[in-house]
DNA sequence: TCTGGGGTCCTAGGACCC
DNA sequence: TCTGGGGTCCTAGGACCC
């Protein structure tokens, strides 16, 4: 049996968390950039509320309905994370972490236990610990699990946990579900799916499944073996090693100044640079890319990208800088104004692997020492404090967060002040 | 003024090898 | 009418996830 875990309204809460006068007020977070809602309160929700709406369409029901607006803050988000995560680790011998805010608990060696009781001891439990309230699905596979989890939020709202613990709870469970509610099922696949006649899950469960995997290839099988209790889908409780790293950001506004493309590009590769050593991996190939805003159908557009092969795999901070400024050479052109840009490090292997190449002549080991202690002093004094001087300190590239919360939980300046 | 950022998996097709 | 038969590796593109 399989439990999924899930946060409701997850950066919602978090925000609340901190706030407890937004209790039963509208709350929504904003993406990176004030752009659009990525996380709404119930309240938020039954206002109409979608998820994705650019923020600048909104202000108005903003203001007209009260809502609390805020800027997406992550340091707080994953410190909040962890702490529901390791609550969570008491209650089961192995989870898989999925998302920041979900995890897979592996109840197969729970024995006898009654599994509704854990799912309430667990909602009780993180509620208590951490002020944060999430649903328990629990069912035979993965893909029913997330099934059940969405379940409970709707059917069991109050209760808030659902256990499909025998084939007339999960039949009754996917009869209610449509096939665009599924996990794994997306735009594409529901419209071919809705095409071919299947409306719920419990539908799709009863189609061939020979067809499933025709019109589906694999994870067609997958999907069909899972909705029917087979689970096919593998655990992960250790996090695998990324096989990419993408840093990128829009601009707090649209610029073409090179100058300023520079500065941030050198950011993000070294942004790129502390993940990989934090991973302990080198990358074999930088890329590059610049994007013009393409919702602004009158300006000349131009998305422009180009992948450099390094010399010798590196996680460098300096050399993927190198990389990255050349690469930027590279594809800058004058005259456009530039929404976006990011670098991608590609066909990462673990830095024990690299293999030699005999014309390098960088003193490989003595920038690994000075990038080490770059990293041990910018976990300690918070991160950038040291960096390369192409980085600069302004910033002037800068994303807009004009509703940013303080970082509670990790910060000693910005620690909630309680007044007595 | 203003529309996120970061990933994964799968398949097809081309380049190349013997 | 006809063009070998296997392989591997890489990339691009499409689908999906939070």
């Amino acid at each position: 049996m399989y439990a999924l875990v899930d946060c409701n309204n997850f950066y919602a809460s978090c925000e609340r968390l901190f706030q407890p006068k937004l209790r039963g007020r509208p709350v929504v977070v904003l993406s990176n950039n004030d752009g659009c809602v990525i996380a709404r309160s119930d309240e938020a929700k039954a206002i109409g509320i979608a998820m994705g709406t650019p923020a600048h369409l909104s202000h108005e029901m903003f203001r007209e309905h009260d809502v609390r607006v805020f800027s997406s803050n992550y340091t707080l988000y994953g410190d909040i994370s962890d702490r529901v995560m390791q609550t969570l680790a008491s209650f089961v011998p192995q989870l898989e972490l999925y998302s920041i805010d979900e995890a897979f608990l592996d109840c197969s060696e729970l024995g006898l236990m009654d599994l509704s009781k854990l799912s309430l001891d667990i909602r009780r439990t993180v509620m208590q610990n951490i002020g944060i309230p999430v649903s328990v699905g629990v069912a035979p596979t993965k893909t029913l699990a997330k099934m059940a989890n969405r379940y409970a939020k709707k059917k069991y709202k109050s209760l808030g946990v659902f256990y499909a613990a025998n084939n007339d709870l999960v039949n009754q469970m996917l009869s209610e579900t449509n096939v665009e509610d599924i996990w794994g099922i997306g735009r594409q696949y529901t419209k071919l799916l809705q095409g071919h006649g299947f409306k719920t899950a419990l539908d799709l469960s009863r189609a061939p499944e020979e067809w499933m995997r025709t019109s589906m290839t694999v994870v067609g099988q997958r999907l069909w073996n899972e909705l029917n209790g087979i689970p096919s889908i593998e655990w992960e409780f250790e996090a695998a090693p990324k096989k990419n790293i993408c840093t990128s950001r829009s601009f707090g506004k649209l610029t073409g100044d090179k100058e300023l493309l520079r500065e941030a590009v050198s950011n993000y590769a070294a942004r790129c640079a502390v993940k990989l050593r934090k991973q302990h991996s080198v990358c074999r190939s930088v890329n590059i890319f610049l994007n013009t805003n393409p919702h602004k159908t009158d300006h000349r557009q131009y998305m422009p990208s180009v992948t450099i092969e390094c010399e010798t795999p590196t996680s460098d901070t300096g050399e993927l800088i190198a990389y990255a400024l050349k690469g930027l050479d590279f594809v800058y052109q004058k005259g456009y104004l530039f929404m976006k840009c990011g670098v991608i490090v590609n066909g990462l292997i673990h830095e024990d692997a690299v293999q030699q190449n005999m014309f390098d002549s960088r003193d490989r080991e003595k920038h690994k020492k000075a990038a080490n202690a770059m990293d041990k002093i910018n976990r300690c004094l918070g991160k950038d404090a040291v960096r390369m001087a192409v980085q600069r300190f302004d910033n002037r590239y800068k994303l807009r967060a004009d509703h940013l919360s303080k970082r509670y939980t990790t910060n000693i300046n910005e620690i909630l002040r309680v007044k007595i």
